[in-house]
DNA sequence: TTTATATACGATAAAATTAGTCGTATTTAG
DNA sequence: CTAAATACGACTAATTTTATCGTATATAAA
């Protein structure tokens, strides 16, 4: 209920970790090490942040990542919607089809729901919350 | 990623509906039926709003559940956690022990977000977005 | 030019969580 | 009495999340 994902998690862990060693690459095998997170996994969440800009990869030995300047002005929702998709507390607020019977009694209330954690974290950077 | 379960999403059509037969008993047979949703289910949600206090049970034949009115004041908030207990992103933010080997990296954003996210929701009642 | 190290990415397996069902007890109107 | 309703715990099924595996590609350095 309500959770942020492990994919999430390692993000957050591994862009804090880049923004505090600057300029400096550091590969996924070292802050997996360090932290404890499996590789594999966290190889992945990079390759997403990669493509959307937050962080640079450079290939090859004595490669690995750093943040771009983007990172820190990246809004929570950005952050979160480049790992998960679209911030949604309901499936039905974005895909259509509807499984109640006669008629969805909650589309308000899910509605506003939504957009006030949308709003929420459409106004909260990475920096904000470090 | 951040969704709501079902039995709240159940909570909210049965405590909207019954906000709307007002003084009636309806049985959560006649909810289930009328919205299909699984009986059982919702019977058990309609138990831990009751026992709330969320709504009223009375037992027997033409028994059922009615709104109390503390219902429409309840903060979504108190809400969620009588159905699937404390809100948190993150189980560590109210749990003790923290996977992450050395040190955790995370601590603050984690509490930052958590809080913004129990602040919106201690501020919006369930009147509040209907 | 070969080797080792690193990212890139799709497929699949394992684990955890959520959703749903079942059985039995209790209450009470008719 | 009986039927209809809530109450509650145990269990099973389905779904989602988490983790692993295999293979390809790039590149620095020997």
């Amino acid at each position: 209920m309500l959770k942020i994902t492990r994919k999430v998690e390692y993000a957050l862990i591994a862009v804090r970790h880049l923004e505090k060693t600057s300029e400096k690459l550091v590969s996924v095998n070292e802050i997996s090490k360090l932290y404890g997170i499996p590789r594999e996994l966290l190889a992945k969440t990079m390759q997403k942040l990669a493509s959307a800009n937050i962080v640079k990869s450079v290939k090859g030995p004595r490669g690995g990542y750093k943040t771009t300047n983007k990172a820190a002005n990246t809004t929570l929702n950005d952050f979160f919607e480049i790992l998960e998709g679209p911030t949604a507390i309901m499936d039905c607020y974005f895909e259509s089809g509807c499984d109640h019977l006669t008629n969805c009694n909650i589309r308000t209330p899910i509605n506003k729901i939504n957009n006030s954690i949308r709003n929420l974290f459409d106004n909260l950077t990475l920096a904000d919350i470090s």
